[in-house]
DNA sequence: TATTGGCACTCAAAAGTGGTGATTGCTAAT
DNA sequence: ATTAGCAATCACCACTTTTGAGTGCCAATA
């Protein structure tokens, strides 16, 4: 097996020893956020060996990049490659405990499906189980077919335009008309345009040479054009709103005692420009995420990690969903928490959207 | 007049000199956020009179509880009752600057009437120009009027309903019939509906002894109930969704050196408990409201005052906008931006949902 | 060769120290 | 009623000292 030859690979790195006293540094400075020392290790890890031995194995490891000292005379913390680590070889896997899953799905078996509700209440329900601030995205379907067009005169000149995809977005707008028109004309090019253009995708429409579509003119051309345009936004934005939920958690970490670190969740929460491309790998990745900011491409969002999953059925309709902390996070607990609301997600997914 | 009266009345409290050292201290206090004492409002405060003078009335002012002092040797700081005098008599109210509102206009004007966006957009402006946080309500009738109903088939037995009412608002709901229903017979059921709900409320419906109505059984029955729940809950909860945005702002504020503090916006904005009374009584108030945290029913929320103000049309479409940011905050400006921005709202209203 | 006890060393954090200056309240003079 | 003058207060700052957790290294040990 793959696995088993990688751990192997990986022991030339690391000995037995250190890869556990490394497990147990990790676990014990996520619980208490204090630099562990050799003498701490020694009294919990529960391997038989002498504070000297540690210290000479955490020199080792420092030398390694997986661990660093804040200062000379103090403990070691995990470093970013430490966490990378950690969260990928060492962790134990855990479930979620059955009677946080029998409360979950409880709350979700509640729910009178409306889509805002339910994304709200699934933001609220890993905020509170991962104990951290959490973001959904709803699901979205790749190349979105018409489903429904509506138009209701709101006055004279301006109409609501509502329309309605195959993923069960729902899109709505206020367009103004160049000419008064009454309601029975906009439902008789609503419905015109209902069977014209039924489960077709943008590309599709636009390379039609149906007469009937090309040759309309004025303000039904202005529908059409809109309708386009706001399929083409649901295509082209994966990630079209996120809901949010639980930053108070965050503020509850002892790391963001001073400000300037939590200043950067706020930021990461508030501005697109860090979580679109983030959200959009996701959703094309499969299985719980892990990203640890200071990594790669993450520089910008140091200390401040991401546990993020994709959610849905592939290629019909899908969405992102996990929560946002401190590097130092209890992964273990998050990755299930967002491992079992995501499966949750994929049956009503499923349940809802398709056979 | 009353107004005048009361000013009357409020002098036999405090002299005019001790009026103008408790502005003087406000302002400089709102502007430095340091304790302000004797020498220094002397120096600004242009009043021909010395420091000890100014110990005087502030000993008097401190009697009153318009201010209080840290410790011993420290300046004064006003206290709640100081903020309240100050932003109800004592305040010069100020316009926006104009190139500012010419800005916000022209960022409105911009604006495709989607109604979503448009919320974001105004809580976006008043937190940009208020430099804090911000919140806003959606616009929202009182006794909401039928106007329109989509029954779309996603599959058999699954259906996606789409109630728009008279305010515009556009409420969802996925529906689990009883037996699958072909998208035919969910049409003819809809435009059935449409005809008798048309223009009618929750009260009018029920009420209705049209045996069309109450002869309807099994799945269209079931429609009908939906609607009537949605349409209920749409004119129960008067604050339907809030949108946020700015806390960043909030940040940069120096009393949030310290977490504690903060934690309370974040609370505020996040927990409904806090904001619902709040939001339901500025939606019946009219003009702008000045919430002063640890006044009256708000203690909970000390040291973080909202500036609020409703908009819209009464009685056809309202809702509320204002900011969130803490006790040291720069009234004037808020209190300007908060009702430039509601005016915007009123015409912008009164232009899309009436004449 | 790996492990260990012992020990000198390091250094952040906590506790202590004294000086500074802003500010007050009081009093006596105007 | 107002003011100048002045002693008293006390947070704040810079500085020093103390403390202790923790390290690295070395020589002894298995």
């Amino acid at each position: 097996m793959a696995e088993a030859e990688k751990q192997v690979a990986e022991e030339d790195v690391l000995t037995p020893r250190q890869r556990e006293i490394l497990r147990v540094l990790v676990q014990e400075y996520i619980d208490t956020a204090v630099p562990v020392g050799s003498a701490t290790i020694q009294r919990i890890g529960g391997l038989g060996v002498s504070s000297a031995t540690i210290r000479n194995e955490l020199a080792r490891l420092e030398e390694l990049g997986y661990v660093a000292q804040p200062h000379t005379s103090a403990g070691r913390v995990p470093t970013v490659k430490g966490y990378r680590y950690f969260v990928e070889r060492l962790m134990e896997q855990v479930e979620l405990p059955l009677p946080e899953q029998r409360m979950i799905r409880h709350q979700f078996h509640q729910l009178q499906l409306n889509l805002d509700q339910w994304m709200r209440l699934t933001a609220a329900v890993l905020a509170h189980t991962a104990r951290s601030a959490s973001l959904v995205t709803p699901p979205h379907a790749v190349n979105s077919r018409f489903r429904h067009l509506e138009l209701i005169s709101i006055h004279d000149t301006v109409c609501l335009l509502i329309l309605v995809l195959q993923d069960g977005s729902i899109h709505q707008e206020m367009l103004g008309l160049s000419q008064p028109i009454a309601q029975e004309e906009l439902s008789r090019t609503s419905s015109k345009l209902n069977t014209l253009l039924r489960n077709r995708t943008v590309r599709e429409i636009r390379e039609s040479t149906n007469p009937e579509l090309t040759g309309l003119r004025g303000w039904e051309a202005q529908v059409l054009q809109r309708v386009l345009e706001l399929m083409e936004r649901a295509d082209r934005r994966a990630v079209s709103e996120i809901y949010r939920d639980g930053l108070i958690n965050v503020l509850r970490q002892p790391e963001f005692g001073s400000i300037e670190k939590f200043r950067r969740v706020v930021e990461i929460l508030e501005h697109r420009r860090f979580l679109e491309p983030i959200l959009t790998r996701t959703l094309n990745a499969s299985g719980v995420q892990i990203i640890i900011g200071g990594e790669g491409p993450y520089e910008e969002i140091y200390d401040v990690s991401l546990v993020l999953s994709p959610y849905g059925v592939r290629g019909k309709a899908s969405g992102v969903l996990g929560i946002v902390g401190p590097t130092r996070m209890p992964y273990a607990r998050a990755i299930s928490a967002v491992r079992y609301v995501a499966h949750l997600m994929d049956n009503l997914i499923a349940e809802v959207y398709g056979e």
